[in-house]
DNA sequence: CTGCATCCCCAAGGATACTG
DNA sequence: CAGTATCCTTGGGGATGCAG
């Protein structure tokens, strides 16, 4: 007996695949490497933060693009929100079980560039210099 | 004149930080995980590919992301890129030491996304539903 | 096949002002 | 403090055409 799922596996489809466009780990997989759900993700893996200590953390990000990928994390089930119905109000954000194993896997990817800049500007160097 | 080196200083002052909004890393990990830069390092993980097989495997790119994205790839010394040169022209992309480690990490990342799909549908689910 | 050049649109995202 | 609402600009990126 050959099932359908016999047939197609060992390839790519698994139950989602990044590959395809029409996945939705696609969509969640930006939300997580955009412009700025990395940083946060990488701010809140060393401790729960308000949100002006993670807009003070993630240099550049505007309250407008803070707000809206905390909101698309959260929805995600990535980081949870924790708002104190006090005056003035108080709102920590924290990562949950999941957004701790995509966090902690981004810190690494994050340290690793980090890591390697010296050889990746003098790469550049050699590129720029070999068209000049 | 207050730089943004000197206001993260005594925090974070590793010669390369990317959570300083003028630090060449941030450019880098923009790169890497940038909507298709992440896909087409994993892909290559895989093995190299020629242009258009990487076309075909990364569902969705066009052939001016495609160019655009592998350049800075190569600028940055992640991915190597070797024509020969015949006719019609043949060129195969692979990665370089360096960018196997980035991908290395990427792809532990994606396939952890992946894995995790079914629990961020549900919480998302659980979001959406819970402000109905 | 492997691209580069051009046109063009639209949405990401910055700036600013306002609210509880 | 912790956001929301609005406006407006920029460039990301798709479509198309051409070339070696």
């Amino acid at each position: 007996m050959t099932t359908t799922q016999e047939l197609t596996e060992g390839l790519d489809d698994l139950p989602y695949n990044v590959f395809a466009k029409a996945c939705p780990s696609r969509g969640t997989l930006e939300h997580v490497t955009g412009r700025w759900g990395g940083l946060i993700l990488c701010a809140l893996f060393e401790g729960s933060l308000r949100f002006n200590e993670l807009r003070r953390r993630v240099d550049g990000v505007s309250e407008k693009m803070l707000s809206q990928t905390l909101h698309a994390l959260e929805r995600d089930g990535l980081v949870h929100r924790e708002a104190q119905p006090t005056n003035p109000p108080r709102v920590d954000y924290e990562l949950t079980r999941l957004g701790r194993g995509v966090a902690e896997r981004l810190h690494g990817l994050i340290h690793f560039v980090e890591d390697s800049m010296d050889e990746v500007l003098a790469a550049r160097e050699r590129y720029d210099s070999a068209r000049a």
